[in-house]
DNA sequence: CAAATACATCGAAGTTTTTAAATAAATCGA
DNA sequence: TCGATTTATTTAAAAACTTCGATGTATTTG
């Protein structure tokens, strides 16, 4: 886990609607792009793009599931950044 | 620490300077404004930008020594941002 | 006090990001 | 297969960010 790994999870996170999906799907366990449109205020074609710079990073998981596409935390990549920050500590 | 204050960071963290510059400092223990200029390929001015965002988002702290600021790392902002991924894992 | 040093602020140029309408692609149900 | 649904991509405009020269402010030194 690189710094540039950290800067690219960071920049993910650098944003007041992406930071909100994160912590919607922290509470829900899992959604899909449509369930996040409907829980922001934003376009299909927003949500999508910030989906795409989530997964991107690696904070998020996407899963195909039929025309779905369901999101969930990728935990070990919430693990790795603990123990960075826990390492300037 | 609520998600707009690790968002704050976050941003802060989000740009590969920036990144340098805490990477930097945590090896280092501190370091004053002119040093970071010289160790980055950055004017004086977009130092300055820079630590002041850095600052403002609670990453490092910022100690005013005579004409010189000593720039260190915010260890309980690193301990908060540890425990907030944690989590989240 | 004047000059030098260290950092901050202002203003502008160039680049990147955010956003959504339009459209495309893939999948499901009838 | 056809229409509906879900997500992705393209395109373009607006907003935000990065950068640096010029300038300002504060502090130290001679």
């Amino acid at each position: 886990m690189d710094a540039a790994m950290i800067e690219k999870a960071a920049n993910a996170l650098a944003d007041k609607n992406r930071m909100a999906i994160l912590m919607k799907i922290a509470r829900q366990e899992c959604l899909c792009c449509g369930e996040i449109k409907d829980f922001t205020c934003l376009s299909q074609p927003t949500v999508s793009h910030h989906i795409k710079i989530l997964v991107d990073s690696g904070v998020l998981i996407s899963t195909k599931e039929g025309r779905n596409v369901t999101l969930t935390i990728n935990r070990e990549m919430m693990k790795h950044l603990s123990m960075f920050f826990l390492q300037l500590s």
